[in-house]
RNA sequence: GUGCCUGUAGCUCAAUGGCAGAGCGCCUGACUGUGGAUCAGGAAGUUGUGGGUUCGAGCCCCAUCAGGCACCCCA
């Protein structure tokens, strides 16, 4: 079709019914979240591109919105805890913690769009701000259940994971920061192609092991740097030719030597966590089950006390613990998350919810401190889509003149109609009262006010009801007691 | 980012490589004070877009855009 313009690939027009259904599960979600105190804040869109450089997890950062305006560096926003975070720096550092926050809005990602995976919706969440664990986690979660129920969605399937708790056993198996991230973000690739495939991506994503090179074992890195330092000197190596000082190059050549040294490490946190990721299910079954993999690994985990205090504390909020499954090959591509974990999926796999905790953010926004915090966030569009579909609209009442010259009654009647809280329009189109009737008939409106000369000179109307086809004639005074 | 399927009127879909059609919807009238019906008429298309093959392309080929499905990831 020439001379049409098409939405943006990926963008979504909402038309009256998808509108009306995403309204009302918003209204009954916000509901929810007034009802256990959280105040809702409203953030730009637009961010400055810098606030998602860091935390956000390579995945989500190629999929953000960049551009530059008037030599800013600027990005839409992907997702709203950053920004909230921001907010909570820049303006609400002096209020009493925990704060309870909640949002509403489009966010933007680039991604492949497919049904109900859109490149704009809406995200709805909360965020508690100096909530630490696990009573603020077992709330969040909770909550973002509670919100559900009031949507009306059955169903839905609560997976929850802990990933302070994996890089707690990988820090214990001696592997570095670096190292653990990778394989932490690994997880849900591990669930799908075993040990095998996350040993490859980590090639892939590492420089190779430097082969025939040992560091003496038993050295600290300041030692070991130094005797690196020492040994590129004794062979009269040349450090200062490139654009690194001598210092990084060592660093960086301690790094890959150390990688060499964490082989076995990683192969022995590889296994373990197949087997940790195989265990998933019911927390009933699988805590037991997890408590026994790591005394049999000779590991402790303080995280697993933390993950069943929150877990223990689901059913005093009211929560179906049939609902909730462990699970902790979640992804949650963000970053950011330093403990518990979670999402929520729909009966068919759909995920409508996500979330988790996340320590370290405040200060690496530049916050006064390190603040705890914990939050979640539902795709809207998505939550509207699996919740029973939204009842017809409000029943309307259409005003219709007989004849041109009933016009401008037919204005000041609509007008005591509305007054009265009834929603009625007038035809515009001067349409014969049979069009009307039958139009009126067809959109499903409830009655019909027929003005007429008649009903003009004694101020009166013709109230029609469509469903009882019956009728009877109403003074203006008399709409007040319909 | 990967693989696959599909684009014809507002919508749902027809049309062996040979005249672009139907149903529904929309507009007008029958019908200027009474119903979703009926009847008559009307508008509506560069077959997503751009190339190519062919005497001839909605149909075959290439590219591109868009939608969908399965991955990846996410809400």
């Amino acid at each position: 079709m020439s001379g049409t313009i098409e939405a943006v690939r990926g963008m979504h027009d909402v038309l009256p019914a998808e509108q009306r259904g995403a309204a009302r599960a918003r209204a009954a979600i916000e509901a929810q979240l007034e009802a256990h105190g959280y105040a809702p804040v409203d953030l730009p869109i637009i961010e400055p591109r810098e606030l998602y450089l860091r935390k956000l997890g390579e995945e989500l950062a190629g999929k953000v919105y960049e551009f530059n305006y008037g030599g800013r560096e600027l990005a839409l926003r992907p997702e709203w805890t950053a920004s909230v975070l921001r907010a909570f720096v820049a303006h609400m550092q002096d209020q009493p913690l925990p704060l309870r926050l909640s949002y509403a809005g489009p966010v933007f990602r680039y991604e492949r769009p497919q049904r109900l995976t859109y490149r704009q919706f809406t995200q709805v969440g909360v965020e508690i701000v100096g909530g630490p664990a696990p009573r603020a986690d077992a709330e969040a979660l909770a909550l973002a259940c509670a919100g559900l129920d009031a949507a009306e969605v059955a169903g839905y399937v609560v997976r929850v994971g802990h990933v302070g708790l994996l890089r707690e056993l990988l820090g214990q198996l001696g592997l570095a920061e670096r190292t653990q991230g990778a394989l932490v973000w690994g997880m849900e690739r591990m669930r799908q192609g075993g040990a095998s495939a996350v040993r490859e991506r980590l090639r892939e994503a590492a420089d190779d092991p430097l082969p025939g090179i040992e560091l003496p074992p038993g050295l600290d890195e300041a030692q070991a740097g130094a005797w690196l330092l020492r040994a590129l000197d004794a062979m009269q190596i040349e450090l200062k030719t490139g654009s690194r000082d001598p210092e990084q190059v060592v660093a960086r050549l301690l790094r890959k030597l150390r990688r060499r040294d964490e082989q076995a490490a990683v192969e022995r946190a590889l296994s373990l966590l197949e087997r940790l990721v195989a265990l998933r299910g019911a927390p009933a079954a699988t805590l037991p089950a997890v408590e026994a993999l790591l005394d049999e690994a000779g590991l402790h985990a303080a995280a697993l006390g933390e993950l069943r205090a929150i877990l223990g504390l689901l059913a005093a909020h009211g929560l179906d613990p049939e609902r909730v499954e462990i699970d902790f090959g979640l992804g949650r591509g963000l970053h950011y998350y330093t403990g518990m974990i979670f999402e929520i999926d729909d009966a068919s796999g759909l995920q409508l919810c996500g979330g988790g905790r996340y320590d370290d953010l405040v200060a690496a926004l530049g916050g006064r401190g390190s603040v705890p915090a914990v939050g979640f966030a539902y795709g809207l569009e998505r939550v509207a889509a699996v919740a029973p579909p939204a009842p017809a609209p409000r029943r309307i009442v259409l005003v219709a003149p007989v004849s041109d010259d009933d016009y401008t009654y037919a204005l000041e009647v609509a007008r005591c109609l509305r007054a009265r809280g009834l929603a009625a329009s007038v035809d515009v189109r001067g349409r014969p009262l049979a069009r009307n009737l039958s139009d009126a008939a067809r959109r499903g409106a409830a009655f019909v006010a027929i003005v007429g000369v008649e009903e003009r000179q004694s101020r009166t109307l013709v109230w029609r009801d469509l469903e009882r086809r019956d009728e009877r004639r109403l003074t203006l005074d008399e709409i007040n007691t319909l």
